[in-house]
RNA sequence: GGGCGCAUAGCUCAGCGGUAGAGCACUACGUUGACAUCGUAGUGGUCGUAGGUUCGAUCCCUGCUGCGCCCACCA
């Protein structure tokens, strides 16, 4: 016997998926499910949960529905990330700065990832998430370099990829260049400081350029004028003095210059912003670097100012002018700048040497996988986003310089030739070949891959890729990947990209993309905020079930998840409900039988029962079809509270607990009690473990405990196809008893009657079969509803059900003009609606455009509505004549 | 500046060309054999605003307002 309350704890560690998780069916469909790989850094935060769960979900459906499903989990090495980690953690332990080598710092990162990269897989497994784990990849393993290797040779002799000298933007913490989408701004406080040029002719002129960062002032070229600033026009072309030198530059005319803002001139200092690079370009002006890669000033500016780190530079270039009297003023504003995502410094524009991908030439073809619907987003708004960033798409800049990632596969000759291969040796030859030689110093590219170059690659890569396997050819493209929209620029576009390039043919044809999980307020979790909830925290206390129960049901695509720990709790209950129902089972022995078939079920409420249970699994498999599991999250929380626990419970607890009946009790029920009883305790059996299969997707701890009670193993789908029995008859008899319980007891509520006061009612219908029904279930309407069947003396209401009038004894509660003028106000409004109904009925339009079906059901419902209104007149009437 | 999303009950959100829905909260009553992590009943909404399309609009279209987000720019 189960206790009376639930404690996840005391069964979830049992359960284990890994085998199932593992089993392969060679001759079913193939279904893939590829997770994104997370940091291996990384500890499970919410949004991992919601992620996870919600491809759990998917990949335990599919199982269940006969799906050879490969559930593949990996690791990403996250290169800065990482790198920056152990780092910190070296210096924290008294490893000085400077000291490391490349081999010393890569050695320690493999030992932190061996001995905490397995973190966020056994939080996964608290959580229940069933991949595969004996697959586990790395995208750094053996396997993994090698692939990237020979995709980026492939890239590259296809003149994909190559080495060039742009601008780009530059961590002078992490001594790197960064990705564009790992920029954040911020809005700081800053300075506008207007800065006297004088003219070069000694004439004592000049012109006034405003900026924010005078320390570039060094790399200036030029100064720029709009072409039609009639203020500026007579100097274009004359050269002034950058101050605090003596260099001569000249004022040029573009129109990059906005005479609205500053002072209508500006600076140009081509080597140090992105703006100016430009103008730089066109006015072939020369591109003087001042900064070093760690931000400090170079030996490109006078000496008192070299070596001096940008910030402290700008203080004292301010406080030059400032003595020199060529700070003519000194706005205060708010600006936003740059900063790196993982350094949180202020980014600084630099001319360095990268690789690039030619993303350009690699998007045509992905934005025309979306476009053609080879690929869908869901929810499809998403695909706006995803052309809108791969139709501007930039050289994407690959190289990082740092060490921890995939090594470039680039040599440099003594001259500086480059030779790329996937191995040394190969490079060597190609070397040998170039130079004529037997033997030439090759020295490797220091650089490493973005990490999001071999998480582009992911999907294939996995699978076994460049070596053409089996899984490769089963499951590629028959994948989906759940994903936060965060990174469909980062990973979902390059797999496309790489996937379209590599293997000819798309990686996947679904992509959802999930909402954020923010607080209770709506705000996004952080630490600094505080407002953190962590899932193993409430996997712990409500247990992994409550905690995916919860998140499922609200994962509604599209939207964020506002999550507070009441709605686990809420989540939790219903579990607990499951819980006491199967309790309920045990205590009343109802447990599987094969035996048993419900076609021969012969009792109206059992009937009615499956034929819930059958719409139940319809209507899951339609959500689940379209990735909604909240709607299948509430669908099974509606037919199990609603319908089994409130009324099908309700109805057969008396055949099951009582040991026997009277004769005038058991007029309900068509058979004698021990057949009836085994009937019932059947169907409540089946009924309940077909529960637990549709649940087994979203909570399968609780599942497999419960069908463990309940005397089953397997937990295969059911087929609704195979309960497509005609019950229509039940069907309409329990609704009928339904109504009537609800009525009367809504009734007594409403005239203050305990619900536990006995009364006597009279059916009264023209429909026989309502007054029979009603006859039939007496014994359950007494029970429910405290209504007794009989003759009544005492002061009457008549009320309307759907199908009958019912007249209840009520003594002396009710009070007549209350009740008239309630019933008139329901008269009015059901004459309302019907007048409503009859107008357009009377619409000739109406009944020419509308299908056929909406003018039979507006005619039905006039007819309902008139019996209604008829019923109600008639109640009317008979109070009056009292 | 360009784009996207959202606006429905007190709160969190489903829904949808033809009766306005759920959970929580609230109110009243109840509860000793599945379950107080409970039961029964109830209160509560001109579906943001103004137009348009339609026989009919919460739903489709347009404008507006408010909120959120993305991209670009910012001397």
């Amino acid at each position: 016997m189960l206790d009376r309350i639930f404690n996840p704890e005391s069964f979830e560690k049992n359960f284990s998926f890994e085998i199932e998780a593992s089993l392969r069916k060679p001759d079913a469909e193939p279904f893939m499910v590829l997770l994104p790989p997370p940091n291996v850094t990384g500890s499970l935060h919410m949004g991992h949960a919601l992620c996870y769960t919600i491809q759990d979900i998917i990949a335990r459906y599919k199982r269940l529905k006969g799906y050879d499903v490969l559930f593949q989990p990996g690791l990403d090495h996250a290169g800065i990330i990482t790198q920056l980690l152990v780092e910190k953690n070296l210096y924290e332990n008294g490893v000085e700065k400077g000291s490391l080598t490349r081999e010393i710092l890569l050695k320690e990162i493999w030992f932190f990832k061996e001995n905490s990269g397995s973190t966020i897989l056994d939080q996964m497994k608290v959580l229940g998430i069933s991949c595969d784990f004996a697959r586990l990849r790395f995208t750094m393993d053996d396997e993994g370099k090698k692939a990237i290797t020979k995709m980026f040779v492939d890239l590259f002799n296809d003149g994909l990829i190559y080495r060039g000298r742009r601008m780009v933007s530059w961590d002078p913490l992490i001594g790197s260049a960064v990705s564009d989408l790992e920029i954040s701004e911020k809005e700081v406080d800053g300075n506008l400081w207007y800065i006297k040029y004088m003219l070069a002719d000694s004439s004592g002129e000049y012109i006034t350029v405003a900026t924010t960062r005078p320390e570039t002032l060094f790399g200036d070229a030029a100064v720029a004028v709009h072409p039609d600033d009639e203020r500026y026009r007579h100097l274009v072309g004359k050269e002034v003095l950058v101050p605090l030198t003596d260099r001569k530059i000249r004022i040029i005319s573009d129109k990059y210059a906005n005479p609205e803002k500053g002072s209508g001139a500006v600076k140009i200092t081509p080597a140090h912003d992105f703006n100016d690079y430009e103008v730089g370009i066109r006015n072939r002006l020369p591109m003087i670097e001042i900064m070093n890669f760690n931000g400090e000033l170079n030996e490109n500016v006078p000496e008192i100012f070299q070596f001096t780190d940008r910030f402290a530079a700008r203080e004292k270039v301010v406080d030059f002018l400032n003595k020199k009297e060529l700070l003519e003023k000194v706005e205060k504003i708010r600006q936003k700048i740059p900063f790196g995502d993982r350094s949180d410094v202020p980014l600084e524009p630099m001319i360095t040497h990268q690789w690039f991908v030619n993303a350009e030439k690699l998007a045509i073809p992905a934005i025309e996988a979306v476009e053609t619907g080879k690929i869908k987003f869901i929810p499809k708004h998403w695909e706006n986003l995803y052309f809108e960033w791969l139709k501007n798409v930039r050289p994407w800049c690959i190289s990082r310089q740092i060490w921890w990632g995939h090594r470039i596969p680039a040599w440099y000759g003594p001259d500086g030739q480059i030779f790329v291969a996937e191995t040394f040796e190969g490079a060597m030859e190609k070397a040998v070949g170039f130079y004529g030689k037997n033997k030439v110093e090759l020295t490797q590219d220091e650089d490493v891959l973005d990490t999001w170059f071999s998480s582009g690659a992911w999907p294939f890569v996995v699978l076994g890729w460049p070596k053409q396997t089996d899984e490769l050819k089963r499951f590629y493209s028959k994948m989906i990947v759940v994903t936060g929209f965060d990174i469909i620029f980062f990973w979902i576009a390059r797999m496309i990209m790489m996937g379209i390039y590599c293997m000819k043919e798309v990686p996947f044809p679904d992509v959802y993309i999930h909402g954020l999980v923010r607080d209770d307020k709506g705000r996004k979790m952080s630490k600094s905020r505080g407002n953190v909830i962590n899932p193993l925290t409430l996997c712990k206390k409500y247990g992994a079930d409550a905690v995916r129960y919860t998140l499922a049901s609200m994962a509604s695509p599209g939207r964020d998840v506002r999550l507070n720990e009441q709605s686990v709790e809420n989540g939790r209950n219903f579990l607990t409900k499951l819980w006491n129902v199967v309790r309920f089972a045990q205590m009343n022995g109802c447990v599987y039988n094969k035996e048993f078939n419900i076609a021969k079920v012969n009792n109206s409420v059992a009937k009615w029962i499956i034929l819930c249970v059958r719409q139940l699994i319809i209507d899951v498999e339609k959500s689940m079809d379209n990735y909604r599991v909240d709607e299948v999250a509430n669908h099974i929380y509606h037919c199990v509270w609603d319908s089994f626990c409130d009324w099908y419970m309700e109805f057969i607890k008396p055949v099951l607990q009582q040991s026997a009946l009277r004769d005038d009790e058991r007029q309900g029920y068509d058979l004698p009690l021990t057949i009836l009883k085994k009937d019932i305790r059947d169907t409540t059996a089946w009924a309940i473990i077909q529960f637990l299969r549709v649940l087994y997707p979203i909570c399968p701890f609780i599942v497999k405990k419960l069908c463990g009670e309940m005397g089953i193993i397997n937990t295969a789908w059911p087929d609704a196809s195979a309960i497509d029995l005609d019950f229509s008859e039940a069907v309409r008899e329990v609704e009928v008893l339904k109504t009537l319980i609800s009525s009367v007891r809504s009734m007594k509520q409403y005239l203050n009657i305990p619900l536990n006061e006995k009364i006597n009612i009279r059916a009264e219908s023209s429909d026989k079969y309502i007054e029979n029904t009603i006859l039939k279930h007496k014994e359950t309407v007494q029970r429910m509803a405290g209504a007794v069947l009989g003759e009544i003396s005492k002061q009457t209401v008549p009320i309307v059900i759907d199908e009958a009038v019912i007249h209840m004894e009520v003594g002396s509660k009710i009070n007549i003009e209350t009740e008239l003028e309630r019933l008139t106000k329901e008269s009015d409004k059901l004459n309302k609606t019907r007048e409503a109904a009859l107008l357009r009925l009377a619409n000739e339009d109406f009944c020419n455009k509308a299908t056929d079906d909406v003018v039979e059901e507006h005619k039905k419902r006039v007819e309902t509505l008139g019996e209604k209104i008829q019923k109600i007149d008639y109640i009317i009437s008979s109070l009056k004549v009292v």
